[in-house]
RNA sequence: GCCGGGAUGGCGGAACUGGUAUACGCAGGGGACUUAAAAUCCCCCGGCGCAUAGCGCCUUGCGGGUUCGAGUCCCGCUCCCGGCACCA
């Protein structure tokens, strides 16, 4: 049946085709610019939904269309395929993750390859596959080696419901970010990784990334790595040892009229060890560890502390001051414990007030205040009913008096501090080091051995992978099934050969996706972590595409591995992507779409119904890329029709469309309505062009469907060649441009209009200027800035023809009738204002 | 509380650098084709008013301002979304 656009038969055509032609197959090719387009790979959790598909059709139009342009596109795909839903259920269906995970990634590649993204599926990766975990490990040993892996016993974030450790950035607001519960301080031993060695450089790269990553994952990076300035100083405790405390103000420090430790502060228990107030403090202590640390630190929370019954040297002025402990301090800030100026410090000044600690004015807003005695100080200090935060002048700080704080105040208490050998300048950041240990099965096993000879050895690399068990079953205590498998646990000590324990936790497995953008460059290396000339080939990845969920989490770890890889020597680049690009959510029935919400849309359907190509376009053409999309069941119904209206209109045309050769150079010579259509052909691809470069394609889009609209009136049957040029011209530009939204259905047409090859391997048309002429302008006539009229006239029109033009309008008269002209405001080739008041 | 982002028809969304607000699509209405329906094609579609082929007024969350002219710039609010939140 002619005009039939049969979709299913077309779109199975085209990828078995493209399958079999191997078209998205990519080498090294040094003759050709490169360009590295990735979408965050996926979690294989299933059935893949039209919010999946979001990320990656950016990323599949993204990729076709630089591959126009010329460039060697590499746009690989893989599974971030370890991690606890596999592990969950696996023990539902008391099955196996491994098969799980295959069975998903399996469903996965089908429903990847029925949308018909560009991947080239040679360089694929899973993470939980041995070949790959081996270099995870290998990484692992590298940090290990250099200092950058090492094993603590701390206070760690445990999700019970998980049954595993967490690292900060996977708490959200108190809870675990997998499964929303409750996250409880226990303090562990585990594997952390140095982040914090890398903090200053993680901040300073964000300022090149400026302008190419949105500005607000930018900023989270920088509130989450939190650098602040300011001096650590020592006070010395009464009785002996000292107090180090670290603050943005030393310009405060005649203020500090008490300390304060964080519960979890060894000293805490140690200094009220002996004096009375023993159980109070033990009392206090426990009890402010054992609650959670959210509702600790929720927002209203009334300050509390207990005295240790101890005092420490105020180091400026000499002052005993009491130590406290209280729940407002916390462990893993500075070192722990602050210097309290209650004067100063709203925190301080609540719990100052509420103990009858001391208060003391150093800084003042009235300059006069220098010259008042230290009783008329005191005064001012007992008025306060709130910290006064702002800046001032120093008073009440012996040889500091009447400096201005900020200007030099800051300044010259450092500088003492430091000539005194008390304290020094410093920075402290609130990134912490990243937790990794896991208590859970599915991960990459940590390349370590407990020795009683030798304690804790890496794993050679030659011993890589330590390959994880699947052989196991899971116990009924939540447990991992490797906590207590003999047969992986007892080995020998690679360096003394002694009777050895394997480490039972596994990796995060964020680890494992913060450097699989290095292994597609060589999916199949078997002697490195990514072949080095690959390496540097491809990366880095000129264009990143994900959520923003990822804002801090995968983006920061990523950042910090691939500058680690640097200093080894392993990657070239310290930054890993060049350009990043965060989409929206896909909301349905106001809530996002997804699987627990049971609101999702099935790709399959889609495919089913409307075909891959009309699912691609829809949710290309609904909202920009950045901002939230909300899925309509009637709006694909639409993107359908259009392509319907496309393949109709130029198979029936087809003979039409084929009778034309190369048109003619330019407009002139052309019949008024073909010089017109020839002229919006142009125009489009001159906006479809700009648009596209700003990743607007849903206004890409509909310039194209403006065309298609032009097109359908202006397409007649004839064996004019001149006019079939033109068709052809406009036909064939439409179906190119077409190519990144809808492959399958350009590459149809485009054979049909009797071309060979794929549309893919076509260059991107170009607008030719002369192309672009207009015959004739619009100008806008205003009166008092409001429409009144428009007339046509010569594009060269000058602005004294335009404003008498203007004044000669009707409309104009009426509208200025028993009014003075004031001012006649003339924007070439545009507008004429008359002002008459 | 602090830091971002946003608010435009019944809906999703357009609008270059301050210059024709509502492109494109959806939904809706009317018509053509058809025995009928689906599909397709054509027309209408922000609000109000009037002397209704037309004309006028109003309209981009609210209130001001700058300007010949403001969805766009400035000031002050409201609401929504996201991030951070006792960080010393």
């Amino acid at each position: 049946m002619p005009g039939f656009y049969d979709f299913r038969a077309i779109e199975a055509k085209w990828r078995q085709k493209w399958r079999d032609d191997g078209i998205f197959h990519v080498k090294r090719d040094k003759s050709k610019p490169k360009y590295y387009l990735l979408e965050m790979f996926p979690y294989p959790s299933g059935k893949l939904h039209v919010g999946h598909l979001r990320n990656y059709a950016i990323g599949d139009a993204i990729a076709r269309r630089k591959r126009m342009d010329g460039f060697n596109v590499l746009h690989p795909i893989g599974w971030d395929s370890f991690g606890m839903p596999a592990e969950n259920a696996a023990i539902q269906h008391k099955s196996h993750p491994y098969i799980w995970t295959r069975n998903n990634i399996d469903e996965m590649r089908r429903q990847f390859d029925l949308m018909g993204i560009s991947y080239d599926w040679s360089r694929e990766v899973a993470t939980s596959h041995p070949g790959y975990y081996r270099w995870t490990q290998w990484i692992f040993a590298r940090m290990f080696d250099e200092g950058k892996a090492y094993q603590k016993k701390s206070f760690v974030n445990w999700c019970a419901h998980c049954h595993t450790v967490l690292a900060n950035e996977q708490v959200v607001e108190g809870n675990c970010w997998r499964c929303d519960c409750t996250v409880e301080q226990q303090e562990r031993v585990g594997w952390f990784l140095k982040i914090t060695d890398y903090a200053e450089d993680l901040l300073t790269g964000l300022n090149e990334l400026e302008g190419q990553w949105p500005d607000r994952v930018l900023t989270m990076q920088k509130n989450w790595i939190g650098k602040s300035y300011g001096a650590e100083v020592d006070f010395p405790i009464e009785g002996g040892g000292v107090i180090k405390v670290f603050t943005t103000r030393p310009d405060t420090l005649y203020g500090a009229t008490f300390m304060a430790l964080a519960p979890e502060h060894p000293l805490a228990m140690e200094l009220a060890k002996g004096t009375e107030l023993e159980n109070d403090v033990k009392n206090f202590v426990k009890q402010t560890i054992a609650q959670d640390k959210t509702e600790r630190t929720a927002d209203g929370v009334e300050k509390s502390g207990v005295f240790t019954g101890r005092y420490a040297t105020n180091p400026l002025s000499g002052e005993l001051i009491p130590i406290w402990i209280a729940n407002f301090v916390l462990i893993e800030y500075g070192s722990g414990a602050i210097m309290s100026v209650p004067a100063h410090d709203q925190r301080d000044f609540e719990f100052a007030t509420k103990y009858d600690l001391d208060i003391k004015l150093v800084i003042s807003p009235d300059e006069e205040s220098v010259n008042k005695t230290p009783e008329q100080l005191e005064l001012d200090s007992d008025a306060l009913v709130e910290a006064y935060t702002g800046d001032g002048v120093m008073v009440n700080s012996g040889p500091f008096d009447g400096l201005h704080n900020r200007e030099e105040g800051i300044d010259r208490v450092v500088a003492y501090l430091q000539d005194k050998g008390i304290g020094k300048r410093t920075v402290n950041y609130r990134l912490r080091d990243w937790g990794v240990s896991r208590q859970r099965y599915w991960g990459a096993p940590i390349p370590i051995v407990h020795c009683g000879e030798c304690g804790v050895v890496r794993v050679p690399d030659d011993q890589l992978p330590v390959v994880l068990p699947t052989d196991i079953e899971f116990p009924e205590n939540g447990l991992s099934p490797i906590s207590g498998l003999d047969s992986f646990i007892n080995t020998r000590c690679p360096k003394c050969d002694g009777p050895a324990k394997r480490e039972t936790d596994t990796m995060d497995t964020f680890m494992c996706s913060s450097w699989y953008f290095n292994r597609y460059t060589s999916a199949r290396c078997d002697t490195t972590m990514a072949d080095m000339e690959d390496v540097d080939y491809w990366m880095p990845v000129d264009q990143y595409v994900g959520g923003i969920e990822h804002a801090i989490l995968h983006l920061l770890y990523a950042r910090f591995f691939t500058r680690f890889l640097k200093d080894i020597g392993a990657v070239g680049v310290a930054e890993p992507f060049s350009r990043l690009l965060t989409q929206g959510m896909v909301i349905k029935d106001g809530a996002k779409m997804s699987k627990s919400k049971g609101n999702v849309v099935p790709l399959d359907d889609m495919a089913q119904r409307y075909g891959s190509d009309a699912t691609r376009l829809f949710i290309l053409f609904a909202s920009p890329p950045e901002r939230d999309l909300e899925w309509s069941d009637d709006g694909i119904d639409g993107a359908f029709r259009f392509l319907g209206r496309v393949y109709r209109l130029i198979d029936t045309n087809i003979d039409t469309i084929r009778g034309g050769g190369e048109p003619p150079e330019g407009l002139d010579g052309l019949p008024g309505n073909l010089a017109d259509l020839r002229r919006t052909t142009h125009k489009t691809i001159a906006r479809v062009t700009a648009d596209f470069e700003k990743f607007h394609f849903n206004t890409s889009i509909a310039r194209i469907m403006e065309l298609l609209n032009k097109l359908t009136t202006a397409l007649k049957p004839t064996d004019d060649p001149v006019a079939c040029a033109v068709f052809r011209e406009a036909a064939e530009a439409m179906v190119v441009m077409l190519q990144p939204f809808t492959p399958h259905l350009s590459d149809e047409l485009w054979e049909r209009m009797g071309n060979n090859g794929y549309v893919i391997d076509h260059p991107w048309p170009k607008a030719d200027p002369r192309c672009l002429v207009e015959e004739s302008i619009v100008i806008v006539i205003q009166v008092n800035g409001k429409l009144r009229g428009r007339l046509n006239a010569p594009v060269d029109i000058s602005r004294e023809d335009m404003e008498k033009m203007a004044l000669a309008n009707e409309k104009v008269a009426d509208f200025i009738k028993g009014k003075t002209i004031q001012k006649v405001v003339v924007v070439p080739g545009k507008l004429v204002n008359i002002v008459a008041r």
